[in-house]
DNA sequence: TTATATACAAACATGAATGTATGTAAATAA
DNA sequence: TTATTTACATACATTCATGTTTGTATATAA
């Protein structure tokens, strides 16, 4: 096989996405060499180049595959117009993306390799700050929703909207990870949405 | 330099470890050689083949040094004999640890490491499940603790002392993260302990 | 005091990963 | 139709990390 259409080779990149995704997973990205990625795409190392610089260009952009659309979702669901109440709405948005992560495999690979199968060095540092910065938006976005639960009062009033916000972001950073780290499921994965509910009920007056 | 006595011998092995721990940080577990370790302790890849079998036996040293204590301290200050109410013990605990992350730096390089510069993969997968059997530990010392919060009376009685346990252990683990991610302390390291205060409150009756 | 084991340093051999350069067949533009 | 890219495969050169082996001075045991 050689030469293909435009749309082929279109192919073959995502192919090699695809693969990178699975290597990754299964021998970290520092281990991964270029070799096993097209293996496991059944090209040469020689179509990698030609799509990807290297590495951690493939990294970027599995990486932007996925959590982009992700956080966009995360930001729908807190948006200020909507017709359920703000409680409900921080609930939903974290039950939405357990729920993605259930049902994504995709997206569950991803996260993986992004929490247990990278070292966050060098190139990768950059990558940290981002997932920080997103981190301080849906957290304001919380926020938010937080003062509307409060004049809408719904909330106890003993808290502020920005300390719930924290909490709430810390409890889902948390819940994110052990959700990954959890192989068989056993601990958290199968009870996270009820965990997220009792976490919103702690808040609700 | 040649041939040292056996506390010279214990000495530069401690070195080999620090040194490890410093390379660790700045490289990454994976891109770290035994010869850089080697340079960093001001020794030859000879002396720290004598001393270890492999990088990974570094790591389970630097690991042990660091983690075991830390687990034991918050074991300790969950016991059930007390002179403080449980959710203060709850509390101490979770600020205990955050205080020795800002005391001991190599306590902080160490938690660093295990986080966000090392990929959990091949012989490194077992360490998750050790970290995730520690955690399920705490969790339940937790939930012993918040059981006798609740005897006492002291808890809001709307959740089950296993759901604020887990919603604690979340909380803190996010926390944790965040702590080591947040590199210039804008954001999380410096008002940590007020938001472990703040998320126990949120229990007080 | 001599023999042996210790605590390394230095040299060696090997394998593996990377990047680049070259080759090439087919698609597409001219 | 021919020329030129495109989308790869193949081959090559280089670097780098690892593990092992050998050498050696000295502590320690006998």
């Amino acid at each position: 096989m050689v030469r293909k259409t435009k749309e082929d080779a279109e192919l073959t990149r995502q192919h090699i996405i695809d693969a990178a995704r699975e290597v990754f997973l299964m021998r970290g990205v520092s281990r991964s060499t270029l070799e096993h990625i097209a293996a496991q795409a059944n090209v040469t190392r020689g179509a990698v180049y030609w799509h990807f610089k290297n590495k951690t260009e493939i990294f970027h952009a599995l990486r932007d595959q996925v959590f982009l659309p992700l956080i966009d979702r995360m930001d729908d669901t807190l948006a200020v117009e909507s017709n359920v109440d703000p409680l409900t709405q921080i609930e939903n948005s974290l039950c939405d993306t357990i729920h993605e992560l259930n049902e994504n495999m995709e997206m569950r690979q991803t996260y993986e390799i992004m929490m247990i199968k990278c070292e966050y060095v060098d190139e990768f540092a950059t990558v940290l700050q981002q997932i920080l910065n997103n981190c301080s938006n849906i957290t304001e976005k919380m926020q938010l929703a937080y003062e509307r639960a409060q004049s809408l009062n719904m909330l106890v009033d003993t808290h502020t909207p920005r300390a719930l916000a924290l909490d709430t972001h810390l409890f889902f950073g948390g819940l994110l990870h052990m959700w990954v780290k959890d192989f068989d499921g056993s601990r958290f994965r199968f009870q996270a949405t009820e965990l997220i509910k009792s976490h919103i009920n702690l808040r609700r007056k």
